[in-house]
DNA sequence: TATATTGTACGAAAATATTCGTAGATAAAA
DNA sequence: TTTTATCTACGAATATTTTCGTACAATATA
């Protein structure tokens, strides 16, 4: 089942605020009111048919929780960028991300440490350290 | 102007091997022939039509050559992957990615490589290399 | 030369995703 | 209690992407 661009974009939200009403998730997706209510709204039913989301009932308003993980859907979706425009190799995704960008010296320690984790055998990093 | 799967997929063929014609891109991207020639060809146009390839024509066939690089294709894809479900988090991308897949040593090392390039100040690394 | 094959062009159908409009129910405010 | 706000449901209009059908020209083959 395929996994939209709106339909990301909402739970994204929802996994930010799980327990959203429609209301407040409309007025996160579309701050100036661009877009009518009912497109939310009906957003949010379809996902709800798919099973993609749950949702409560109080009062009269529905409040929605994610019914599929952060984790697994960032996979799904690293995965499918992965084979489709990087032929499937993972350094060269890499390359690109942190080549052209600005991320922090924090970031790049915290993907160091990751590395060193994935890969405990290797004796690396000895450069310099004694000259 | 935006980029559609069908679309990604060609370029990806045309980047793998430029100056294909039509039927070579067919043959690729429906290897049983599940869809029609002429839907490759209409895609091919509006391609063409887009400027996002060029092409020459030989006889009476033309062969295209995509007109976007590779790596601008691959950096704007990413850096709305990046924003869209990583909240701009390249280290949480980069753990996702590493994290749960089988990426080879070699690519680990690839990675580490490159992250010294960006951060050649840190004495980092410098783990259990005496004891 | 006739016939089959392979190419282009392009309008339109089909599939999918997004948006809107209307109806009706419930709750809050006048 | 009447009126106004806000909610749901849901069919249908729009927009976008993908696929197909048909016409016709150029090349290869019988």
């Amino acid at each position: 089942m395929r996994t939209t661009d709106k339909e990301l974009q909402i739970l994204q939200i929802l996994w930010d605020k799980p327990g959203s009403s429609v209301r407040d998730v409309h007025e996160i997706l579309y701050p100036n009111d661009e877009t009518g209510y009912t497109t939310t709204l009906k957003l949010l039913q379809i996902m709800f048919d798919k099973k993609m989301v749950t949702r409560s009932k109080q009062g009269k308003t529905h409040f929605y929780l994610a019914n599929v993980s952060r984790g697994d859907t960032q996979q799904q979706i690293v995965d499918k960028l992965l084979n489709t425009v990087f032929k499937g190799s993972a350094s060269s995704l890499v390359m690109q991300l942190l080549g052209n960008s600005k991320s922090s010296k924090k970031e790049l320690d915290e993907i160091r440490k990751l590395i060193d984790e994935l890969d405990p055998e290797k004796d690396h990093g000895n450069h310099n350290l004694i000259d």
